[in-house]
DNA sequence: AAGAAAAACAACCGCGCTTCA
DNA sequence: CTGAAGCGCGGTTGTTTTTCT
């Protein structure tokens, strides 16, 4: 038998997710968690194929988001691991809390790119343009680089990423690339008075940096974007979770998902299998707190 | 003030990889 | 071992918002 469509195409709804689909795609997955994507939609009672829920969830529902702009650190963390990994925008997330692949590609093709074409840069290889940045009329591909070397190249990539982070040294193999960014171009530290509340704030959004991110959860590490975060930014919720209110999250089952117990949404949830309430240190026990009025975790 | 163009954001599509029966 | 099923990733497209003329 032939492979099963994602979804059937007839039927299902598509284009952009209304405040009730969220509301019942975020009420169903932290009630009951996702067992398979497929049928999610099915018993939340949406008209969207799995796929789709699932790319919703991932990319903008997920309590652990953050959402705006990326910062300057964020912005050159990015640029320094797309020296290195290439497009795998995936990797470069998971080096990134809270933040989304589809989220850093976008930032990458509407702002990252144009930035470092002004620099003279070539977003692809990361290598000097041949001409400064005078207009140059037809796009004149650097002639020493094929398409197909460009991602072929970690060395020489690394090479002039290292340049382009200023003496950055970003350059190893492509086997171990995950320590030397941190090292390079890593912000400083946060201020020693800041450390607990950022172990508290921003470690919200750090320690929970989605389904499979490598970065340890510690505070410490939280530095790859935490201290150019500001706190309340980076606790803040998804538009769409505080877009219902409290009493929509409430409603949709949230009111029993941070409780001192931790006793939430079992099962296979959609956090890489971890609790999803180990994830917020700072929200069920004393913790953070929801300000009504402001609309936003503090 | 209106229209056009550009920029930014959100979502979809298709392919490849992994898992499991 | 094989093939179906599910998931995730990267590329691309569509839509909305902002800026410019």
């Amino acid at each position: 038998m032939g492979r099963q469509p994602c979804c059937d195409k007839v039927g299902m709804k598509k284009g952009p997710w209304t405040a009730e689909e969220d509301q019942k795609l975020v009420g169903f997955l932290l009630t009951h968690g996702h067992c398979c994507w497929r049928v999610v939609p099915k018993l939340a009672g949406l008209l969207r194929c799995g796929k789709s829920c699932r790319l919703r969830w991932t990319n903008y529902l997920r309590p652990d988001l953050k959402r705006g702009l990326l910062s300057d650190d964020e912005e050159r963390l990015v640029i320094d691991l797309h020296a290195q990994l290439g497009n795998r925008w995936s990797k470069i997330a998971a080096q990134l809390p809270g933040r989304t692949d589809n989220e850093i590609k976008n930032h990458w093709n509407t702002h990252i790119r144009k930035k470092l074409l002004r620099m003279g840069i070539d977003p692809v290889t990361h290598l000097p343009l041949q001409e400064p940045p005078a207009p140059p009329p037809p796009p004149p591909p650097p002639p020493e680089q094929e398409p197909d070397d460009q991602e072929e190249e970690p060395q020489q990539q690394e090479q002039q990423a290292g340049k382009l982070m200023q003496e950055g040294g970003a350059g190893e193999d492509d086997v171990a690339p995950m320590v030397q960014p941190h090292e390079t171009i890593m912000a400083p530290p946060p201020p020693p008075t800041t450390a607990a509340s950022n172990c508290g704030s921003a470690a919200v959004s750090s320690a929970s940096a989605g389904s499979a991110s490598v970065v340890s959860p510690s505070c410490s590490s939280s530095s790859a974007s935490a201290p150019a975060v500001t706190g309340v930014e980076a606790t803040e919720w998804p538009e769409p979770v505080y877009l219902f209110g409290m009493d929509g999250i409430m409603d949709a089952g949230w009111a029993g998902l941070f409780p001192s117990t931790g006793a939430g949404a079992g099962g296979c949830f959609g956090l890489g299998g971890v609790d999803p309430f180990d994830q917020y240190p700072g929200v069920g026990v004393g913790g953070a707190g929801f300000d009504q009025d402001d609309g936003h975790w503090m």
